[in-house]
DNA sequence: GTACAAGTTAAAGTCAACTTCAGGTCAAGA
DNA sequence: TCTTGACCTGAAGTTGACTTTAACTTGTAC
């Protein structure tokens, strides 16, 4: 029972990819040794701070914002759990910000519904204000659609 | 005061960039007829159903959803205002589960930043079914990055 | 010691929804 | 008539977050 964990043992235990384990490393997000043909050798540490980016992106940040969050963690000692949420409590606001977003739109589909109108600027839906209230660029997952392992 | 619009007309009026006009014309969502010279010539009746398309992609249809929507409408005559808001009317319960989604997300995430854990599947965030709660595949617009005309 | 699963890289591909480009043609006012 | 802005097409480019591929190397179980 080694103490470091192979990039297939991340993939098993978060349900990554291994693509995709890479590609964050590529993007500055994580963080390998190596074994000495060159291998990555993982801390269990890793375990959270894939979970973190997983989290970050449902609430939808972009890996850029994410890797901003990482970068302001401590760097000299590894990171409690009070420095892991310290830096999660940001999202809030967020989340609250895109519900009053949808539920503002709802409100007005329903007005708008019912007088059939959709007619351009006439009408309080078609608005660019409101555009992007449901969407952001983010992760291509749609629901169900997640690393194969939790599929 | 002529009775047909020039591509270029419907981009003023609509908001939208003439490329994505006949993008949509490509992908099947618009159409349109031509001048002898071979330029488009749109109906009054094209602002309707470009207003559509942006509600609804606002709402978080893809444009395949569009599509299937926009056949939906009648085709022996020009649709009303109650043909209209009939197949609008399926976007409220769309939104109801977004928000039903986010909701359940923030309240998750409340009580996972209190006990700080973030750690894979012990978490209740750390979950497949709620990926995606807040984005999904659509349009690139972020806010105040929509239709040059409207910016 | 050997087979074979698991790992490595760089580069190219994917997807949605467009935009941009190159190289032309059309149409409306002076 | 001429000029110039608007329009045309097909093809390639963009963005973010990955995946896939090709060609090769490591590590481990038997």
């Amino acid at each position: 029972m080694d103490a470091w964990l192979s990039i297939g043992d991340v993939a098993r235990r978060t349900g990554m990819a291994t693509s995709a384990l890479r590609f964050y490393e590529r993007e500055g997000l994580l963080d390998s040794s190596r074994s000495e043909g060159g291998q990555r050798r993982y801390h269990r540490e890793i375990l959270r701070r894939v979970a973190f980016v997983r989290v970050a992106q449902t609430v939808g940040l972009s890996l850029d914002e994410i890797r901003d969050a990482l970068a302001s963690l401590p760097q000299s000692r590894t990171p409690t759990k009070t420095d892991w949420a310290h830096v999660s409590r940001a999202w809030r606001p967020r989340l609250d910000e895109q519900i009053a977003n949808l539920e503002r739109l709802r409100d007005k589909l329903s007005d708008c519904i019912g007088c059939g109108c959709l007619s351009l600027r006439a009408c309080a839906l078609y608005n660019p204000e409101d555009r992007a209230a449901v969407l952001g660029t983010g992760p291509r997952y749609l629901l169900g659609d997640g690393p194969s392992e939790l599929r």
